[in-house]
RNA sequence: GGCCCCAUCGUCUAACGGUUAGGAUCCAUGGUUUUCAUCCAUGUUAUAGGAGUUCGAGUCUCCUUGGGGUCACCA
């Protein structure tokens, strides 16, 4: 069976690229019908936080990307990794290191000096005198120092580094808490994962990642390394970019079906298909068709997916969306002609919100430009007669309404501008918006006179 | 700096070594719409540069350039 993870470090909330990733994982594991394990990576008690953790959580359940089983801990199963620690210095697979930091940064300086990489020399690999006063070991492994180290990567190919490149790494502190790669590798291999896709930062840990699992006897999963996601230069993605923190889209009024579609096509794709449902997606995602390069960061693709994912979605769930953007439509008997009339308008549920506001809230102003160009000539007059038309008529459809525009056009004999502009301008305030008869369908009779009295007033 | 990865329109991407280098987005223009938006149609824009292999290179090789990653008792 198929088991892929996501395993972030509770240190910030979730960031877009991580999400990326994530979702290429979830993906992996669905396609397969397998399972998507979901572990927090919090060994660093210093720089974890209770926040952040729930931060990640909470983004996942907006996207509604489910992990299966209990979250993982690494921080709870430090027993776990102290006996495998034990194991390898019984096996002679590791060794204690008495060097001091000071001694570590020395030698560092010194090799930097001489240009060359900087890496532990080994001295107390095979160290077996007396060793010195008051210095707390850390635990290093013995990682060959010959030959490469291969792997085959899903998305780079065949990988390999020289064993050189490798040093004996640390695998527990000088406290006695255990590194990343250390147990990164154990826990992968006993949570059972097949397949680890993750962000191409960690291609470097991969070699050191498989120095573990060979000292351990573990069995190798596929590896797949995704290139990172740039800005839109090019460069490393900063807050500076706009919004990295995948709960800020929610914020701005995305949906998360058009923020995984947006993401599933950054590096990855299906012919010239662009638009894919979650059911497409894990139909047809591969991590084996993943791009090498890496791509940048464009909001314009995303605000299109996400127009389109508004216009697509039912009035209940637009409903339900709306409610966090300060309107509510709930129980409005109004609501479906309301949403039609403005669900194409709204390229995000912030810009929906307002459209929807424009007809349940009276305008407070005139845009300066549009009133002096529609309340000019006839206008006010043609308004009046409009108003007192609209109260014999009572109209109540779309229909309706439009005959009695169709009406005063006739009678008075003037172009549907000259009464459509002033109207217009007296409803919403501007000149832009839905078509005037589903607005007045909209207000009502009564608040459409009210509006054009009081645009009366102000001419 | 050492080691490594990457390179097609502005952006996301497609193209068994053989296509007029395709699609999407953006932008522009036109149509529909009394306006705006939507929708539809049309158009502009790309194989980073240089050698080589080949009958034939976006695709294979090398160099250059540019970008990125990584070199912790962080993850």
């Amino acid at each position: 069976m198929t088991v892929t993870r996501f395993a972030p470090s509770p240190t910030g909330y979730l960031h877009i690229g991580g999400l990326r990733t994530a979702l290429f994982s979830w993906l992996t594991a669905q396609h397969n019908k397998g399972e998507f394990l979901l572990r927090i990576e919090d060994t660093d008690m210093a720089r974890n936080s209770e926040e952040a953790k729930d931060a990640i959580l909470k983004a996942f359940e907006w996207v509604g990307m489910s992990h299966d089983g209990e979250v993982v801990y690494q921080s709870k199963r430090f027993d776990l990794y102290k006996k495998y620690i034990d194991q390898l210095l019984e096996e002679g697979k590791a060794y204690k290191c008495y060097m001091s930091k000071e001694e570590l940064a020395a030698l560092r300086e010194e090799q930097m000096a001489k240009k060359e990489r900087t890496r532990y020399d080994g001295r107390y690999r095979d160290f077996d005198g007396t060793p010195p006063e008051g210095i707390d070991p850390v635990i290093r492994i013995k990682a060959p120092q010959e030959g490469r180290i291969s792997f085959k990567d899903g998305v780079k190919g065949e990988f390999s580094v020289e064993a050189t490149e490798v040093d004996d790494f640390v695998i527990a502190r000088a406290d006695g808490a255990p590194t990343y790669n250390f147990v990164v590798a154990i826990d992968d291999a006993l949570m059972g994962l097949t397949d680890v896709i993750r962000g191409d930062d960690h291609l470097y840990n991969t070699p050191k990642q498989i120095v573990i699992y060979n000292a351990l006897g573990f069995a190798l999963p596929n590896f797949y390394h995704v290139a990172m996601i740039n800005n839109e230069q090019g460069k490393k993605l900063s807050k500076r970019d706009g919004a990295t923190d995948v709960m800020d889209y929610k914020t701005m009024g995305y949906l998360p079906e058009a923020l995984l579609n947006f993401l599933v096509r950054l590096g990855w794709s299906h012919g010239d298909q662009e638009i894919f449902s979650l059911e497409e997606m894990i139909n047809l995602f591969d991590p084996n068709d993943i791009n090498k390069s890496s791509s940048n960061y464009n909001l314009d693709k995303l605000l299109w997916l996400n127009a389109h994912y508004i216009k697509e979605a039912s009035d209940e769930k637009l409903i339900t969306l709306l409610k966090d953007f300060g309107v509510d439509l709930e129980g409005n008997e109004k609501a479906s002609i309301i949403l039609t009339a403005t669900k194409e308008r709204g390229k995000t549920l912030v810009d929906l919100a307002e459209q929807v506001k424009l007809l349940t809230v009276a305008p407070e102003s005139y845009d300066e430009k549009s009133a002096k160009k529609a309340f000019k000539g006839e206008a006010k007059e043609i308004l009046s007669t409009f108003a007192d038309m609209l109260a014999l008529a009572q109209p109540i459809t779309k229909e309706a309404y439009h005959a009695v525009m169709e009406k005063i056009v006739e009678e008075k004999e003037i172009g549907f501008g000259k009464i459509g502009m002033p109207l217009r301008v007296s409803l919403m305030g501007s000149m832009t918006g839905a078509g005037m008869d589903e607005v007045m369908a909209i207000l009502g009779t009564d608040e459409t006179i009210k509006r054009i009295e009081k645009a009366i007033a102000t001419i």
